[in-house]
DNA sequence: ATGGCTGTCCCTGACAGA
C-alpha cells in the first residue's frame, strides 16, 4: 500500500497538477495539506471519479487538510485534540483496512513566523499537542503514521542554506526540540531512517529567488511511523520530479510503501 | 550583487506562507 503526504498549497490552482500527480504516481491513500478550501467547495468528485474515497476538514482561504483513500475510511476525525478554542483546520485522521489495519493521521503544523512573537507560540503549543497524541498512538502498539508538513527542518542536512534558516521558525532550537521530543518518542521518520546521512533531500523548494533551479531546497515534510508501521515499511521516496513541472506547488509529494 | 512568488478573497491590495 502506497500512501502519500503532499502540500498542494490550494486545491483551486491545484486540481491539475495534484490529479496528474494521482494518475502517475497511484497512490492508495493520500494525505493532502493547505487545500485552502471549505469542505462544500472541495472538487471531490475529481478524486471519486478516480476511486478515491474523499474526507475533508476544510476551512476558508488557510489551512485545510484532507484523506483521499482508495480503501474505505473509517472512524475519521477532525481537528487535534488538546484545545476546544483551536479553529485552524490542520489535522484529520482515519483508519484504512488493508490486510491489516493503520492509523492514518494527516496534518499541517504550523509555519510559527515571525518568530519569537504568537504565532510561534501557537506553532509550539500546538506541537505539544501533537506530543501528546503521539504518545497515545504508540501506547496503541497498532501500527500508525503521522504524515504531513510539519514545517520544521530537522537538522543542518535537511536544508540546502542551513544558515539562512537560524532564525526561522522552522529551523530555531525550540522547533527542532520539539520535533525530536516527538520522534525519540519511538516514531521512525521514513526518509531519514532509509537514508541516513544523505544531503540534498528537500520537499519545498520557495517560488521565490529561482529556488528550484538552483536547488535551494529544505526538507519540511515528513513520515513518522510507529514501531509496527515502521516493520511494515518496504520503500520511500520524495517525488521531487513534478516540482519543475506545470504550475507546481511548492512542495512535493512524500511517500511511502507499506506490506499491508 | 541584488531581487526575484503564489494563492486566497463578497478581490484588485492585504495577508499568509516558508
Amino acid at each position: 500500500m502506497k500512501i502519500a503526504t503532499f502540500n498542494i498549497n490550494g486545491i483551486k490552482a491545484r486540481a491539475q497538477a495534484l490529479t496528474d500527480w494521482l494518475d502517475t504516481a497511484q497512490p492508495d491513500v493520500a494525505l493532502l495539506q493547505e487545500i485552502k478550501s471549505v469542505d462544500e467547495a472541495f472538487p471531490r468528485e475529481l478524486f471519486e471519479e478516480r476511486g478515491y474515497n474523499v474526507e475533508t476538514h476544510g476551512q476558508k482561504s488557510f489551512n485545510g487538510v484532507a484523506i483521499l483513500s482508495k480503501l474505505p475510511l473509517e472512524d475519521v476525525r477532525r481537528g487535534l485534540p488538546g484545545d476546544d478554542t483551536d479553529e485552524q483546520a490542520r489535522w484529520i485522521e482515519a483508519t484504512v483496512v488493508g490486510r491489516q489495519a493503520i492509523r492514518l493521521c494527516g496534518l499541517y503544523l504550523p509555519n510559527g513566523n515571525p518568530a519569537p512573537g504568537p504565532k510561534y507560540d501557537y506553532k509550539l503549543a500546538w506541537m505539544d499537542r501533537l506530543r501528546a497524541r503521539a504518545a497515545d498512538l504508540l501506547a496503541s502498539e497498532e501500527p500508525a503514521m503521522m504524515a504531513g508538513d510539519y514545517n520544521i527542518i530537522p537538522q543542518p542536512v535537511d536544508a540546502a542554506k542551513p544558515e539562512a534558516w537560524v532564525e526561522d521558525a522552522l529551523f530555531r532550537p525550540e522547533s527542532r526540540a520539539a520535533f525530536q521530543r516527538i520522534t525519540n518518542l519511538g516514531f521512525t521518520e521514513a526518509i531519514r531512517s532509509r537514508h541516513p546521512q544523505q544531503a540534498g533531500l528537500y520537499s519545498f523548494w520557495d517560488y521565490q529567488a529561482g529556488a528550484w533551479q538552483r536547488n535551494n531546497g529544505i526538507r519540511i515534510d515528513h513520515i513518522l511511523l510507529t514501531p509496527q508501521a515502521a516493520d511494515l515499511m518496504t520503500d520511500c521516496g520524495i517525488d521531487k520530479e513534478i516540482r519543475g513541472f506545470e504550475k507546481p506547488s511548492d512542495h512535493v509529494p512524500v511517500w511511502v510503501e507499506l506490506d499491508l
